[in-house]
DNA sequence: TTGTAAGCGTTATCAT
DNA sequence: ATGATAACGCTTACAA
C-alpha cells in the first residue's frame, strides 16, 4: 500500500536511480529533472524504507545511546541535549539503557545489540570495562564520550579534577578546617571516572591547604552518586566525626542526601554544617544548595555535534573540556567562630 | 568481514533457509541441526543484519518512544520502565523526543521519522492533537498511550480526577478553607489530559466541600508543569489572595516552585501554608512535599508490556488505571485556629 | 545528466 | 525437516 520507489520513478518519468539521487539531494540531478521528482514523492506520500536503504547503503542513519540511567539529572539531560541535536542532523537516536540491577552492579554492554544498528555511538556518563571498551571499538563506528571516557578517544566532559579540586578551594577560603566528602563510587573503577578525578581533585584541594588541615582529618564515606547513598555516608560521616563543619558531596544528588540526613538530626545548615555538591542539578536553587555546575544537555549536544563530524570524516581533537561554574547559595557559609 | 548467513550454513552444512529457522527458533528443525547451526553461528560470531532482516520480513524489532521531555520526572522514569521491559523482550527502542521550543509550544510529531520503522509506539506523558493521533494511526502499528491518552484507544495512567479529588478532600479534612490551585497548562488543550483531569477532580472535591468553601473562594492559577511556572503561579496567587491557608499543586515539580516562593516570601510551610503535590518525585521527601504518588516506571513497564502483546496478536482492554498513593509529609499540616 | 542492473543479507513460499 | 529461490526496496557502480 505505501508507495514505493518506482511508483515515484514512474510517476515522475524517471528511473529508480534517478528519484534516490533526487530525493537525497545528490548533486547531478538537473533542476527541472529534481523537481518533478519531489512533486510526485509528495504526491504519493513517499518515505524510503529504512531498512532496504541501510540495506544497500550500509549505514542506517541512527546514532546510539549507551547510558546506565535515564532518571538521573546528568543523563537526562545528556540524552535530550544530544536527541535534539540529532534528530535535527535527521539522525535517529537509539536508547540503550543498562540499568542498575539489585547488587547494584549493571549490566554489561551487549554489543550484539549495537551491531549492524548504529553509525556511531555515544556513551553517557558510563565508565565502561576494557573489555566493554573492546566491545564498542569493535563497533567499527565513530565512539563518543559524555560524561567521562578513557584518555586518548573522543570525549567531551566537565573537568572534574579542577572543579572538584575548586569546592575544596571554597570551604577552605570560608574557614572550613574540617571537611567531610561524600564520594562517588564507580560501578567500574576505572581511573578516568568522574568518582576517581573528583576524589582527586579535592585531594588537591586538601593539599594546597596542607598547613592548616591535618592530613588524618580528612574523613571520607562512599554514597554511590544517588540520594539515598548520600544520605547513608552522611550518617556514617556524622557518626563518626562530630566535629566536622562542612560536607562535600561529590555529586548534586548525593549532596540532597546530605541536607536530608541533617534535617533529620537537626544539624542547621548552614548554621551548623555547610554543604556542598557538583553538578548544578535544577533542584539545587529550592533547597538552597550550593555547587559547581556543568552544563549537561550542552555537552550532549556537543557529543552529538562530535559524532556527525566523525562521521562526515572530520578528525576531532579528541578531549572537550566543558566549563563549570561556583554556584554560591546558602548553604555554604563561613566557618563559625568558637565564639559563635 | 562480518560472517553473513551463507558463512553459517556453509561451516554448518545446511542451507540458508534452515540457518535462518534454527537461529530464530522457528519449531520445524531437528535439535540436531539446530545444535549444529548454534554451534557455527557462536563460533563465527555471527549476528544476523537487522536491515536484511526488516526488509525481508517487514518487521523492525524496534518500539518508538514519543515523548516531550526526558529530563522531566515523569518521562524519565516511564521512559526507563519501559525501556528495560522492551530490551528484555529482545526489542530496541527509538527515542523520539519533541522538546519544547522558546514559545513553550512543542514541535508537533514527525510521523515521517516513525514509518516503517518501527513496529510499535508508545506515547509518554503527551496530549495529542487530533491530528497528531490521526497521523500516529496512520503509522498502522499497535499505539499505546502512558500517562495520558485519548479514549476509546490503549492506556496506561493513574487516575488523574480521582487522585486530585482525593487530595482537595485531605486538605479539606484537615480544616483547610481556603486553598489556592496552581494548576497544570497543557500544550494541547485536550479534554483527556492530566492538567484537565486534575482540574476536573480538584472541581469535584470542591464541590463536595461546597458546604464549607464558598465557590467564588477556589483561586488558580498556572504553571505549566514547571517548577519556574510553578514559583510564578504561586507569586500571582499569593499576591492575590493573601489569605490562603493551602497550596495544592497540581505536579510535585510545580509544587517545589510553590515551596521556593513561599521560603521566598518567608511565608513558614506548613505553619502558614500547607502545600501539596500529585506525582511522588524523588526528591519529593527532601522537601517534606505532601503528594498523591504514582508509579511512573512501573506505568512505562506495563505500557510496553501492552505494545508486545497487541504485537502478539493480543486484544488488551483500553485502559489500565493505576493506582495513587496518599504520601503525607510535614508540608500539610492541620489549619491553624483564630486562635494560634 | 540519466538509465541499467547488480548487489545488499535476510525471510518466506513452495517443493521435496 | 530441509532446500531452492523469489521477493523485500533501495543504492551504486558502470554505461550511455
Amino acid at each position: 500500500m505505501a508507495a514505493r520507489i518506482d511508483d515515484v520513478a514512474r510517476r515522475a518519468g524517471v528511473s529508480t536511480a534517478t528519484v534516490s539521487r533526487a530525493l537525497r539531494g545528490l548533486p547531478s540531478v538537473a533542476a527541472a529533472t529534481r523537481t518533478r521528482v519531489l512533486q510526485a514523492a509528495a504526491e504519493l506520500d513517499y518515505i524510503a524504507s529504512p531498512s532496504a536503504s541501510s540495506l544497500a547503503s550500509g549505514h542506517t542513519r541512527t546514532i546510539g545511546l549507551v547510558t546506565p540511567s535515564v532518571s538521573r539529572w546528568f543523563h537526562g539531560h545528556v540524552i535530550e541535549g544530544a536527541e535534539r541535536t540529532l534528530r535535527a542532523a535527521g539522525f535517529d537516536v537509539l536508547l540503550h539503557a543498562l540499568m542498575l540491577d539489585a547488587s547494584m552492579s549493571r549490566a554489561s554492554i551487549d554489543p550484539t545489540v549495537l551491531r549492524r544498528r548504529v553509525d556511531g555511538v555515544l556513551v553517557v556518563g558510563l565508565p565502561v570495562s576494557e573489555e566493554e571498551l573492546a566491545a564498542l571499538e569493535g563497533l567499527g563506528v565513530p565512539l563518543v564520550f559524555v560524561g567521562a571516557g578513557p584518555p586518548g578517544h573522543v570525549r567531551v566532559h566537565m573537568d572534574d579534577v579542577g572543579a572538584a579540586r575548586m569546592v575544596v578551594e571554597e570551604l577552605v577560603a570560608r574557614g572550613h578546617r574540617r571537611i567531610g566528602q561524600v564520594q562517588g563510587t564507580p560501578t567500574h573503577s576505572v581511573p578516568w571516572s568522574p568518582a576517581v578525578e573528583r576524589a582527586q581533585g579535592a585531594e588537591a584541594g586538601f593539599a594546597a591547604a596542607d598547613t592548616v588541615i591535618d592530613r588524618d582529618d580528612r574523613p571520607v564515606e562512599h554514597g554511590d552518586f544517588s540520594v539515598e547513598g548520600g544520605r547513608a555516608a552522611a550518617a556514617r560521616l556524622l557518626d563518626r566525626d562530630p566535629g566536622l563543619t562542612a560536607v562535600y558531596a561529590h555529586s548534586d544528588e548525593m549532596a540532597f542526601g546530605v541536607l536530608a540526613e541533617l534535617e533529620d538530626r537537626g544539624v542547621r545548615v548552614p548554621e551548623d554544617m555547610s554543604v556542598v555538591g557538583i553538578d548544578g542539578h535544577d533542584l539545587g536553587g529550592l533547597v538552597g544548595l550550593a555547587t559547581m555546575a556543568q552544563d549537561a544537555s550542552g555537552q550532549g549536544a556537543v557529543g552529538a555535534t562530535l559524532v556527525l563530524e566523525m562521521l562526515a570524516g572530520a578528525a576531532v581533537g579528541p578531549d572537550v573540556l566543558y566549563p563549570v561554574t561556583w554556584v554560591p547559595r546558602r548553604s555554604v557559609a563561613p566557618v563559625r567562630t568558637a565564639a559563635g
